[in-house]
DNA sequence: TTATTACGAGACACCATGTCCAGTAAAGTG
DNA sequence: CACTTTACTGGACATGGTGTCTCGTAATAA
């Protein structure tokens, strides 16, 4: 069942309006500020055009967060997995002064929301989760590390690492930090062949 | 400035039906879904009641979860370090699924109000971050570990690991992580003399 | 007893929700 | 060109939570 052909198409406009005043007013007001009715107001658009494509304001911040994103979620890898993944680590952390909180919001939203849950994960939490995953298997393949901790697990210590510095706000996300966690990547996974 | 002597003191019975309503209704409905009106007609309390000891249900969750993980808290240091930690770690684990949700929704609350990100961190997240800080500090001083990797950076990704998984729930926070993480801080910290 | 503070219950104005309806706008079809 | 179909802005509407206030009552110390 696609979108029908017939009739006005979809305003472009009004969806960039919309995503736009979103992202304004959660860097103004904190995402649980945020009211659909706010961004209807922000963005110049009627509140049944946001209701009419979107079914909340987790979604609509969802989509708004994505695109955000989108510049870092597609990095040609260079030669060095090393450096790819301390670059893919710079760039998320240098978005995560707005992404963080929006995300953080998120996920709060997906506590009781299984369906919603499952499209955070798939359009957004899994993709990052994957950038990194294939960074440390391709560093693996060109033997830059050995395999020393499970795979997985390191995967989740590096984003876990920056989440909790994101969340609790207790010391900085900065370029550091991504130095430091590439540097704990190669001791956890260990020299080739160990 | 203390509380005045005068007058009818402050209620427990009533201190204690407002907790636990409000983590009967957070398990049942979501962080985002509970309300302080509705809070006070599960405890069967007067509205002012709630607002006469606190500013908003951030302040009445935060209070809750902090009596909820008090038994895991304060743990007695056995002679083993590694022990400990392995033992705060299964104990938080075994928390989350109440205790997670909550505090991530506390966190998302707390990202555009300074005055209760301090008093969250102060008050809940600085102490289980210390809890796992002093157990390493422990171990290096009993020679189990060396200091192969700065002390602040290991125990962050100690918690982040722990948080990483209970928001985005891609895989589960159980005994099998706690032995996982144990063992990964074996390896940053590295042998003794290192 | 009196002064003081806490309690449950309910009223109140305010605001966001999600739905609905109007009138208008933009596309394809005859 | 009319005609059909869908999207748009704007507003109305009932519902439900907010935070404050007031009332009558309860519990404590002086």
């Amino acid at each position: 069942m696609e979108t029908s052909i017939l009739g006005r198409p979809r305003s472009e406009p009004a969806r960039r309006a919309v995503l736009d005043a979103a992202l304004r007013l959660v860097r103004r007001d904190g995402y649980q500020a945020v009211t659909i009715k706010g961004i209807a107001e922000e963005a110049g658009v009627g509140r049944q055009t946001i209701y009419r494509w979107w079914t909340s304001k987790a979604e609509v911040l969802l989509e708004a967060v994505i695109e955000l994103a989108r510049p870092i979620a597609q990095p040609e890898p260079t030669g060095d997995p090393l450096h790819d993944l301390r670059q893919i680590l710079r760039g998320s952390f240098r978005l995560s002064p707005v992404a963080g909180p929006i995300i953080s919001g998120l996920m709060a939203d997906a506590t009781n929301d299984p369906e919603f849950l499952a499209k955070l994960q798939s359009e957004l939490l899994a993709r990052r989760r994957a950038l990194i995953r294939e960074t440390l298997e391709r560093a693996q393949r060109d033997g830059l590390v050995g395999a020393g901790t499970a795979l997985d697990l390191v995967t989740d210590m590096v984003w876990g690492t920056m989440w909790y510095r994101v969340l609790s706000r207790h010391a900085p996300v900065d370029e550091t930090l991504a130095d430091q966690v590439t540097e704990a990547v190669l001791t956890l996974l260990g020299p080739v062949g160990k």
